[in-house]
DNA sequence: GCACCGAACTTTACACTGTCAATTACACGG
DNA sequence: CCGTGTAATTGACAGTGTAAAGTTCGGTGC
């Protein structure tokens, strides 16, 4: 708010970040552009420069605005799950994980392959994501390596979504399970919740 | 070869992707440019516009011979496998994926994730190769659904290089784990072979 | 032999992109 | 009230994809 008549913006960084995203979730990925980011936010085209490293720079805060996002609806949909059932609290997570994924299909993207600077800021972001996943990973990882165990999860999800998302579809889109299906796969031979 | 020295190229459709290969290889993602690859091929920059339906069009096309050159890699590594053991031909076939998008960067990115065209050859020749997978998981499979087991799988692999090549790298670079042992936790419950 | 036709390619032009340099408007400290 | 520096503007440039018009050539009908 504020901001008066001036010519400066009050806080320009912050308004170009959400202009970003808005593009992105509107025209998905190429529909974000420095210029249109910068049109939205009510600034000339050049602006852009004084806050961010080009649109490198651009693109990588925006990928670190995703993963706080991103966090944010993980840890929400986790304490949302009142089982204290172990699979269940990790099944709360990684289907967040898928339903984020689908709800922002060109900011997943970009923060998963657009992006090229990866900041210290960027990548602990980043952590504290897989830091969710890791926790929910743990009780249910009986007498494996915690650390592969976790790999093993991360990668399924990540690779469920992935390939979900993708345009060749290497698989029928009818005959392409559940991911709790492939999720119960992994996690089977401790658990045994089996129903 | 030929193709005189007449103003007509002979088959530029071919060179076209083949350049367009090349340009993607050295220069990675962003260094694909219809009119690189033009140049390149020693046409106009408004030739390609003859044969492809524009820039997606291209990248079908590349996408497509993409997923030809990763079948080929995919079959060649199967049939170098002297062993007969189910878990042997199987990793395999999973290591010739991670190997090939490793030393393919960014056309396999481009297969997966920056292809928008999606023609019905594309979609076969992306088939073919979830086929080469889906005939190594067989044998494996044990009781559970075959269908799951191998999107299991192939999940798994491509989440795993998937998040291999993710820039702001989610978990530490030292503690990630081979992908074999990954796989293993998989398809454990019923091969036990143990070591 | 020759005119013609259509496909392959070139030339020209345009809108749009990111980035840079020069310039202007403004807030603030002396 | 005057500098000074930051935030923004304007203008320019090279490069991009694409569309339209022009050119060159191989082949076909006569």
């Amino acid at each position: 708010m504020a901001a008066a008549k001036t010519h400066h913006h009050g806080n320009l960084r912050e308004a170009l970040v959400e202009a970003g995203i808005a593009l992105l979730s509107e025209g998905g990925p190429g529909a974000l552009t420095l210029r249109k980011a910068a049109a939205r936010a009510g600034v000339s085209h050049a602006a852009p420069a004084h806050h961010f490293d080009g649109l490198p720079g651009l693109l990588a805060e925006i990928a670190l605005r995703g993963f706080e996002m991103f966090h944010a609806h993980l840890d929400q949909r986790c304490r949302a799950e009142t089982s204290d059932d172990p699979f269940a609290q990790l099944m709360a997570a990684n289907s967040a994980y898928v339903e984020f994924a689908r709800c922002h299909r060109a900011l997943f993207q970009l923060m998963f392959v657009e992006v090229e600077h990866s900041t210290p800021p960027l990548r602990l972001a980043a952590v504290r994501c897989y830091g969710v996943l890791q926790e929910k990973c743990r009780p249910l990882c009986g007498d494996r390596d915690p650390a592969a165990f976790e790999s093993a999860v991360w990668a399924l999800t990540h690779g469920y979504v992935a390939l979900g998302m993708a345009e060749p579809r290497p698989n029928a889109p009818a005959q392409v399970p559940s991911y709790e299906t492939l999720l119960r796969m992994l996690v089977r031979p401790e658990g045994e919740p089996a129903r």
